[in-house]
DNA sequence: TTGTAAGCGTTATCAG
DNA sequence: CTGATAACGCTTACAA
């Protein structure tokens, strides 16, 4: 650890030093429970004037706690930075946790490569509990966590839903449900969307009840492009739908990232919204406000759920419960775009 | 760690299962040197039945190393997650770790409540080394990690450059001064500048290099306006900017991001970019080229400053070397705000 | 309130 | 190549 050659000091030289025992150190050190005021005096004393600090390591071994946390992303870098999802979870997250002393450890990496290196990480003990949180990507972080014993909750709900892993997640059919109605009662008849990738929970669910508004009316649920969540990837296929089905009039973007890149090609196209087409996102933090037009919106929780899983992982850690998943109720907003 | 009631399995249980000592099994875990094949055939088996993993507190508590490195933000995580400077950053320091065996854990948080807790952490022995990276905010955070003996780069150099800390950083006067030359060169005999806070590094130094070469030209220096590195304020210091000086013809802002913000500005006023005013930013990180009218900007290296932080931390963490601090030379990049 | 002593799970040294 | 054995630095019953 240390450049310098001497080593660190340790309790003992602690202990020495104010004339106390190591064990008397220690609870003084931990600003523990039964020391005198002069053992505590002579104690803080001591660490001061040879600049202890306890050896972590040797600590969680005999407790078995590190007291921090993971919040495990298993994304690459760019996606991290690009979708205000994350940031929104994460700093829900680290307001949820500013209470306790537990210190917020940020695992970011695609899966593959690294997800055996991050999995090794908390399976080896380096963090308490881990908190997962990606666009629901079935991978193998998610996966090797399930067989491991760390304490966990996902935020958004694996494509697994055998796993043995607790989850919290918003109502993603609802929400595809809400979108679909509400582009119908606007007066859609030829609704389309452009769904998130077909191998993510969240993806596969907002596209279902979305289908199942739309067919219930009888109308064709043929117009559908799947794309990453990407605005590049929604963008492309916006253009594919425009294509394929001039005819449309009401469109459904899984996210609100990809419905903005979906309006600009609306707008390249000279197709007016909401007057021609209607659009409805998917997501609600920040963004949705400020694109041109304001976009009509599902709710995404984050906020919530980041609180949530947080208080859930908490009494995991403590024993007491937070193993039963919750599934968030979603609503819609509405803006100008439809 | 566990939330099942059976302890995990520890190496003694691995080398009871194949017969051999505890030594031979450690050995044979770490796909050791001296190993037979039997005995290493016999402990792998024995891992994979019993399901045995290293402790990492156990481990590291003799070892003294933990195979992972910190990287510490010390910003609000709304400022991590909109300046394109922290992602880019973090691709570098990601992609430059690759090769290796460590895990990156991200440490993120402002100076302040948190820094005391982050700093704890890197002392504790949590992580082997740290690269500090932020818009070079005097904290608390980089005057701590001084006196403590932890390895650690600096991504943009301390405020405090009597601190022994090693840094890298670019030349922030000498961007300062090609923006000014550039400038003047166009014809701008009214310049102003939009500078970063006061108390950083940066801000401190783009705005020397750029008043030193306008004071060499014989024109005032007194158009200036501080501010964060946020956008908002970078709008509200340019509408001050143009309220007190509406003669200005020239402007150099401390940021890309900062320069966006101030030429929304100047368009919102009627004021024809570059025409009437002309507009140089730094750091040239992708939103320079995507901004209209493009972005002259001052090129901030910090992909090659992360993989050269990397290589230095790699360095120490191995005794040889990697303490000598480097400046980045740096260089403008003409597109069409001026 | 304090001290004694027994671990926590690994790695490393050093004879065999 | 293998196996005792001694650390590593700290916490925590248990006794005093």
């Amino acid at each position: 650890m240390t450049r310098t050659g001497s080593p660190a000091p340790t309790l003992v030289e602690v202990a020495r030093l104010a004339g106390v025992s190591r064990a008397t150190a220690s609870r003084a050190v931990r600003g523990g429970e039964r020391v005198s005021p002069e053992a505590r005096a002579a104690v803080e004393a001591a660490v001061r004037e040879i600049g202890y600090r306890p050896n972590q390591a040797a600590r969680s071994l005999v407790t078995r706690r590190t007291d921090s946390i993971a919040v495990v992303i298993p994304e690459s870098d760019s996606t991290l930075f690009t979708d205000p999802f994350f940031a929104t979870v994460l700093h829900g997250v680290t307001t949820a946790l500013s209470s306790t002393d537990l210190q917020i450890v940020l695992l970011v990496g695609q899966p593959g490569e690294r997800a055996a290196r991050m999995v090794n990480y908390l399976r080896a003990g380096h963090a308490d509990g881990a908190i997962v949180v990606s666009h629901h990507r079935m991978d193998n972080v998610v996966e090797a966590l399930a067989e491991s014993a760390v304490p966990a909750v996902l935020i958004g709900r694996p494509w697994d839903a055998s796993l043995p892993l607790t989850w919290v997640d918003v109502d993603n059919a609802g929400g595809g449900r809400l979108a679909a109605e509400h582009l119908l009662a606007r007066g859609a008849r030829r609704p389309a969307t452009v769904a998130g990738p077909a191998d993510m929970a969240a993806g596969r669910d907002r596209l279902a009840g979305w289908a199942e508004v739309v067919a219930a009316a009888g109308l064709a649920t043929d117009a559908v492009e799947h794309t990453d969540w990407t605005a590049d990837a929604a963008a492309a296929a916006t253009g594919r739908l425009l294509d394929d089905h001039p005819d449309v009039d009401g469109l459904f973007v899984a996210s609100d990232l990809m419905a903005e890149a979906a309006m600009e090609v609306l707008r390249g196209r000279g197709i007016a919204v909401p007057d021609r087409v209607r659009v409805v996102g998917f997501d609600d933090m920040g963004l949705a406000a400020r694109t041109r037009p304001p976009l009509t919106t599902v709710v995404n929780p984050a906020p919530a759920m980041s609180r949530r899983a947080v208080e859930m992982l908490l009494a995991q850690l403590e024993g007491t419960g937070g193993t039963e998943s919750v599934q968030f109720p979603t609503a819609l907003v509405v803006r100008g775009s439809s």
